[in-house]
Order: structure tokens, then sequence, then C-alpha cells
RNA sequence: GCCCGGAUGGCGGAAUCGGCAGACGCGGAGGCCUCAAAAGCCUUUACUCGAAAGGGUGUGUGGGUUCAAGUCCCACUCCGGGCACCA
């Protein structure tokens, strides 16, 4: 497309400027007020695809915008660094991973920059950088020290793909891995583990200050799962001395309960099953045991096979409601590391039990009374207890209450809060990633890697091992150590760290990474803490933003950040993502559409203002046919832009008018939507109201009767500003052409509209005859009800639309409607 | 199964304090400019009946509340996302 102006020269003039003049650092001892912009730490997959470039034009507004609000605006960037796709690379290029990290990272802040994209760069942090790895290092030992790290034998997930172990976090709810889409299998390994439950109800209660989206919140409600209960004893038939410890949510059930189940890896499974049911508990603990997630993953819905995942133990308990006994089962439905590996199972009030007892021909005994009509298994909902001794009559929530206290009294009960939430799994068979700073001596055990020589760096002589497994445990000079405190020969720890560890802190070393000899000053970090907007993809919804919240808890609590805030992120943005023909835009799926290409022809400015135009910034944006004509527009409409500011076919007259009046109260007006729609992440409406201003000026400024100067001059240089956080470089350009001798664009103040230009003057009435519109009248804003009346009344079309049928009711609603029915 | 979103012209989307449905843009149609084209500019564009004036119908479906419903209530359909044996 011919346009009126070199796209590709004025962006290179402007980005260069803004690099070189360091126009967006931010010092520490900024007197301003405040303001931390930050996108979620990239990982460094090379240059920056359409994904990036929407995330990056959001946060750049956000920079410029609260920069002209005359803010002192901390804006950030930095590298995910570690991680599996460099190392496969590497793998697969018989390179070493950060060779090819390092050149990822080049691209992908060339591209930012290419967008036009602003940051403090002497800020810049990336996660394998030697002083960043100290300190992600230094916190470690401090976790491990205070006990917050451990290391423990545990069911683990193992990801055959991406051969190591993942968080829970990290594995769907179909058993695959999150990375890769393997099928996850279930180990028993020994791993290091961050307490992160500790914080269960902190991380819960905290979300209520949040500004984040209801939906991630609630995301992380579930995920941390709290439930309250009871915890109490079912005495062994066998031997009353000792009992089964079950936990329940529903002690008001108890004398509903027909059975009880133990999970297949209870200690106590063995001694309860007698010789006739051996056979078949073995089975099924074995089954257990080499069966994937996936597999026993099955909702427990009555049918064939149900039966075949449980098994009785042949032993009994005594159920304290009733002291009748009750068999014991095992089966896969029940957890063994979540509340006490034991249930109380109740098959009357709770779906999972009934389909069991169903299958197990087990007795179902209702404890509440059902609806009328109702039918189907159990009920959940709330009534009347019946079977139930002395909570007979009692509603569901004062049953609880008696029933637990009958439990505290008679069978060592005590309220117990549970939490799905698992401690956070942080080791990683892997080699490109953050080694763990321990020694392991035959002596002393395990052993901290002194302070003083951290950090423990990766080995440059390795050869990646196209098993995929990691050279690092094969490495003889890295493995071989003495042991800090003996002295003999020692090993290192050959796992590294889970990359989230590394995104968990990077927030607080942006805010200080000028402090020697620190990881940050916390004093320093705590004026800029929290990020006031965080923005990133929803698919972190859990994972980056649950370890964030809880690693700066245990950081403060450790002494490490005194006297932040308990919370990183104050408000937070998540922004849709975009789709090809239905399917996610993504590298793997290979479907990606480059952003180069544009800047050739509309420029950054012209692609940013389409991502901006596209829709809501929330939802997702599907690329299809019509995309590249809707930013060709985006385009045309720069050009516009740029034309109308040289006063291209514009007419002059001298004295402002009350046309150039109007057009002025349009430009105020525009101010106030402008602004209005950037507080609240309505950028598509903000763009659309100034291509709407943009029209009435020029259809002004065009007519034969023309423009007073003034007046567009105003409006123009109000243009531009309104447009500066979205389209900066020619924004930039056009404003230096007109103001040669004023400061840049970006120095200037955010415009404010004139409330005596914003209130309007006349307002259009309608006026309806039984709900339909039949006239339209101009009147004053002020106009009384019976006015407007009177007004509506005696206009001509509504009078032919009533054509003389008598008045039932008139509805007056100033200055907006009139409504009357006959 | 449960919990959240969402459904508006040919298309992306506006309009949430119940008060002009379709802002803005894309696409389409017509015109101006031009030898012609591109670019640009102007007009028009929900559907429908009508030559026109004018009328009727319209926000996933079916009900309801109201003078008035895209917006509120009830029931449902479809699409997207999250969670899914956590006792």
């Amino acid at each position: 497309m011919g346009r009126p102006f070199d796209v590709k020269t004025v962006e290179a003039k402007w980005q260069s400027r803004w690099f070189d003049e360091g126009t967006y650092e931010v010092d520490n001892d900024d007197p301003r007020e405040r303001y931390f912009a930050l996108c979620m730490y990239p990982y460094p997959s090379g240059a920056a695809h359409q994904g990036h470039v929407r995330n990056y034009t959001f946060g750049d507004l956000v920079v410029r915008y609260q920069t002209m609000l005359d803010k002192a605006v901390l804006s950030p960037i930095g590298f995910d660094s570690f991680g599996l796709p460099a190392e496969n690379a590497a793998i697969k290029a018989g390179s070493h991973p950060r060779l090819f990290t390092e050149e990822r990272m080049k691209e992908l802040s060339s591209s930012l920059r290419r967008l036009g994209a602003v940051y403090d760069w002497r800020r810049e942090v990336f996660s394998h950088d030697p002083e960043y790895m100290r300190w992600s290092q230094t916190f470690f030992l401090a976790l491990w020290n205070a006990g917050l790290a451990y290391r423990a034998e545990a069911p683990v997930n193992w990801c055959p793909g991406c051969m190591t172990v993942l968080a829970n976090e990290q594995v769907h709810a179909d058993g695959t891995c999150d990375r890769s889409g393997d099928v996850v299998i279930r180990k028993n390994l020994e791993q290091w583990f961050f307490k992160i439950t500790d914080y269960a109800d902190e991380l819960l209660t905290g979300l209520d200050s949040l500004d984040w989206p209801e939906r991630v919140k609630t995301m992380q409600r579930n995920w941390i799962g709290r439930s309250e209960g009871v915890e109490f004893d079912l005495p062994l038939a066998y031997d009353p001395s000792r009992a089964l410890r079950v936990f329940t949510t529903r002690p008001d059930t108890g004398f509903g309960v027909t059975c009880a189940v133990i999970a297949p890896e209870h200690p106590l499974l063995v001694e309860l099953t007698t010789d006739d049911e051996r056979e078949r508990v073995l089975e099924l603990v074995e089954r257990a045991k080499s069966e994937s997630d996936l597999e026993r993953t099955v909702s427990t819905e009555a049918g064939p096979g149900l039966d075949k995942r449980g098994a009785f133990t042949g032993s009994f308990v005594v159920n304290p409601f009733t002291n009748e006994p009750v068999p014991i089962y095992v089966a896969d439905y029940v957890l063994g590391n979540y509340g006490t590996g034991a249930i109380m199972a109740v098959p009357a009030e709770d779906e999972r039990d009934f389909a069991f007892a169903t299958a197990h021909g087990l007795p179902v005994v209702r404890t509440i009374q059902t609806p009328d009509g109702f039918e189907g298994g159990a009920y959940t909902g709330d009534g009347v207890h019946i079977n139930s001794g002395f909570l007979n009559g009692l509603g569901v929530d004062d049953a609880k209450r008696a029933a637990s206290e009958f439990l505290e009294k008679n069978a060592h009960g005590v309220s117990k809060v549970n939490y799905r939430l698992r401690d956070w799994l942080v080791s990683r068979q892997r080699f490109w990633g953050c080694p763990i700073p321990i020694i392991y001596c035959d002596d002393d055990g395990m052993v901290g890697v002194p302070l003083d020589q951290l950090p423990i760096l990766l080995p440059d002589d390795v050869t990646m091992d196209k098993t995929g497994q990691s050279p690092l445990a094969t490495h003889d000079s890295f493995r071989h150590t003495t042991c800090p405190k003996c002295g003999k020969p020692a090993y290192r720890e050959t796992d590294t760290m889970d990359t989230f560890t590394d995104s968990s802190w990077y927030f607080l070393r942006f805010a200080d990474p000028f402090t020697p000899d620190r990881a940050f000053d916390p004093e320093q970090a705590a004026k800029w803490m929290p990020v006031d907007q965080y923005i990133g993809g929803v698919e972190h919804a859990i994972l980056h933003l649950m370890y964030a919240r809880f690693y700066l808890k245990a950081l403060i609590d450790l002494g490490i950040a005194p006297g932040l805030a308990r919370e990183p992120f104050a408000r937070l943005f998540t922004q849709g993502m975009l789709r090809i023909d239905g399917a996610k835009m993504s590298k793997s799926k290979g479907n990606q559409i480059a952003p180069e290409q544009y800047y050739e022809t509309v420029g950054a400015d012209g692609l940013r203002l389409f991502h901006l135009f596209a829709g809501p910034p929330v939802d997702d944006v599907d690329w299809n046919d019509q995309t590249e004509e809707i930013i060709e527009g985006c385009g045309r409409f720069l050009d516009r832009l740029y034309r109308l500011s040289h006063y291209d076919d514009v007419n002059f007259h001298d004295a402002p008018d009350e046309g150039d009046l109007d057009v002025r109260r349009s430009v105020h007006r525009s101010i106030a939507t402008v602004t209005e729609c950037f507080e609240k992440w309505m950028y598509n409406i903000a763009v659309a109201e100034v291509m709407s201003l943009l029209n009435t000026v020029s259809k002004h400024a065009r007519s034969e009767h023309g423009v007073e100067r003034g007046t567009l001059d105003e409006a123009i240089d109000v243009l531009l500003k309104l447009l500066a956080p979205m389209t900066p470089h020619l924004s930039a350009e056009i404003w230096e052409e007109r103001h040669p001798d004023d400061s840049a664009l970006h120095a200037q103040r955010w415009p404010v509209a004139d409330p005596s230009l914003v209130i309007t003057t006349t307002v259009t009435m309608i006026v309806q005859v039984n709900g339909k519109v039949r006239a339209r009248l101009e009147i004053d804003p002020q106009i009384s009800e019976s006015d407007a009346h009177e007004a509506a009344l005696a206009d001509e079309t509504v009078q032919r639309a009533l054509a003389g049928a008598s008045i039932k009711r008139v509805v007056s609603r100033p200055p907006r409607l009139v409504n009357i029915i006959v």
C-alpha cells in the first residue's frame, strides 16, 4: 500500500531514540507516585509471535499511559531462560542449551524493541545468569534451613516424554503432562518439595483482597480445596483398643455408615486382610500400583468393572453411632495421601459411596429425608435427619455440630481442616535448570553448599544425551566434591529446580537489581511492590500465580523480604489467546502468523492498533481471512490521521463559530471516553472512539465552510496524545513535526477533559407510542417531566401515530424518553 | 457430573443504571477523481413488504415480569473454558 510517510524509517527512528536515550528508565529514588507494570516473565522461544505482540502491546500501552499520568513507571523485562525446550533443541542440534537460549533471547529482545515496547533495560534479568542463580540457590537453602524445603519419598508424577518428575500442578486432570501431553506415570521416588501447604490457608484467604479475574481466583480456590470436617476413630471389631482413623465432612450422616473404605496404600491394610480375602486384596493393590492415574481416574459411576475396584478385607470396625460392626473394604477411589487415607462410607448421602455400595451389594441406609419426588441414588442436599438416633429431626448444619460433639466425646474426634493442595515438587531430573545446592556426605548426610561457594553453575563440557537423561547425573567433575563439614569426598545433588522457582521472585529482582551483593534491597523492593498491573495468559492461573504468591510469603517470613506486601500482584489481567481456525495459535502446532510481514506494510503501529481494536482484550481472537483486511484498515486510519495533521484538503475560516464549538465538544468527550476505556481495559472501544473523533474532525475540516485553525490544532494534538500509548511511533513523529521546539510527545501529560465542554447542552429525547419509537426531539437535558410530556404530544408525527386514539397513560422519563400508551 | 463464561447484521464487535439495537471497523453496492487502474474521497448497507411515502419483523429457543427487555426472572439448546473420585 502506498502510504503518505515511510513507516519503517519513522518506527526505526523512534525505537532507537527511546532505547538510546533510556526514555523509560526509572530510578528507585524517583519522587513521583509509583506504578509497577509487568508482563509475565517470557520464555525466550525466539522472535516474538502474535501472542507476544498482543501481550506486550497491552503492557506497553499501560506503561506509556501511566507515564503520561506523570507517574514513575517501572517497566522491566527479562527472560525465563531455563527450561526444557532449549534442552531438547540442544539435544537435537548437539549443542549446549545456553548457546541456543542466548540466541533466542537476543531474537526476542530485538523483536520486542521492533514492536515499540519500552523498558528499563538496565534491569534486565534472566534465570541462567550466574548472579541470578546465586540468589535462587541462596533462597533454596534458606527455605531448606527453615524446613520449608525438604526431601521425601512419595508417589510422584513421572513424565516419560520429559524424562523427569512433575509437580501436581503440571499434570492435567486426565493424567497427561502439561508440557508434552504424554501420559504421566506414578512412581515412588525420593524428591525435593517446597512446603506450600503451610501457606494453604493464607493462599486461600489472600485471594479475597486481590483485583484479579474472578475465574482465576475460583481456579485457585478449587485447587487449594479447603474442606472442614472431623477426624475420628472407628474401633477395630477384633481389637477395640485400636482403631481405624477416618476423615469426614459429613459427621451428621454417621448413622448411615454401612462400610469403611481404606486406600490401597493404607498401612493397616496388610493386618486387616484375612487369609480368605488376601488373594483378591493383593491383586487390587498390585493393580493400583502399576496403573497410571489416567487408568485409575475413571468416574465413579455404577457399572461393570466398579466392583473390581474394591475388595472386602475380611475385617470389621464398629460404627460409634450405632455400635454395629461394619465391613472394611479397600478401594482405589480412596486416596492414600488425603485425609487419613480411610473413610466412612455413607451410600445414601454420597454419590461415590452409593456407586461403590451398589456394586458390592452393601445396604443403603437413608439418614436424611429425601424431598418429594426424589429419584436416584445419593441425596446430598439439606433435609431433616431420620434413622439417626439423637440427630433425628435436625437439619444438616445442626446435626453436623451435634455429631461432631458426639465424636469428640466418644471417638477421639477432632475438628480438622483438610486441603487438596499438596506440597510443590521442585526437583527435576533435567540439565537446563538451576542446580539444587545440596551435597550428600556419607557421614554428615545432606549438607547445604556454603553461601560463599554459590552459585553452583552448570558445566559447559557436557554432551547432551540423546536419551534425554540429564548429563549432570553422570558428570564426574560436577558430581564429585568434598563435604563442607568434614572435608571427605561427597556427592552433589544432580537434580535441578523447577523453572517455576525462577519465575517466583524475578519481579523482586526487577524492583532492585542495583544493590551489590544482595538479590534486592527489601527497602527498595518495598517501594515498588506489589505489582500494580500484571499481565499474562490465563494458562498460568494456577501454576505460576500460586507458586509466586507462596514464594513471596515465604521470603517475607524468612526475613529475606521484610516489609513487603504479602501479595505480589495486586491487579491481574489475563488476555485472551489467539486462535486460527479455532485452534490455539502456537509454535508446537506450527500455525503461527509472524508479525514481521506487517512491519513492512502497516508497521508496528498498525499491528498494535489491530490487536487493541480486534475485540475485548479478555476475549480470544480468531485469526482468519478477514484479519488481513482489518489490519489494512488500521493502517488506513493512521494514513488518514497523517493527512489530516498535514491539513490535506482542509478549509479554514477565521473566528471560531458554533460548528467549531461542536468539534471542541467532541474532542473533550473523546478525552473522557478514552480515559475511562483505558482504566477499564476497554481498548477496542478506545480505538473506536479515536476513529470516530478523527471522522468528526475531518468531516468538519473538509467541509466547504471549513474549520477555525486553533480548533483543528487542538483536535489534532489531542488525537496524538490519545494515540500515544496505542500507536507511539507515528504519533510521536507527527507531534515532533508540529512542535519541533517542544518536548517529545511521550513527555507530554495525558489530556484532561474540560468539564464545561463535556456536558451536553441538547440531548435527543425519543418519543414512543406503545413502546415503538415515533419521534426524536432535541430538548434541553434539564427539561421537566410535564414539559417533556407536552413537547411529545405537540409533535406532529406523534399525533399522526396516535391517530386520535384515547391516551391511557404517559410515562415521562426526561430527558431520555416519553412513552405514550393508548 | 459440577462450576464459570458466552450466543447480537455477510464478518469482528458496540450498546449492562431496563429506555434510539447494530457505535467503530471489515466486507458489499453505487458514485466522484482518472485515458484507465491503484490510492484517495463521497453516499449507502439488519431483514422484509412497498415505485415511493410508509409499514412489519428482528439480539440462540420457549415462557414470564414491565409502559418499556440484548439487558431482569424461570426452563432449555448449543459453543468455549476450568475442575473432576480430595470423603
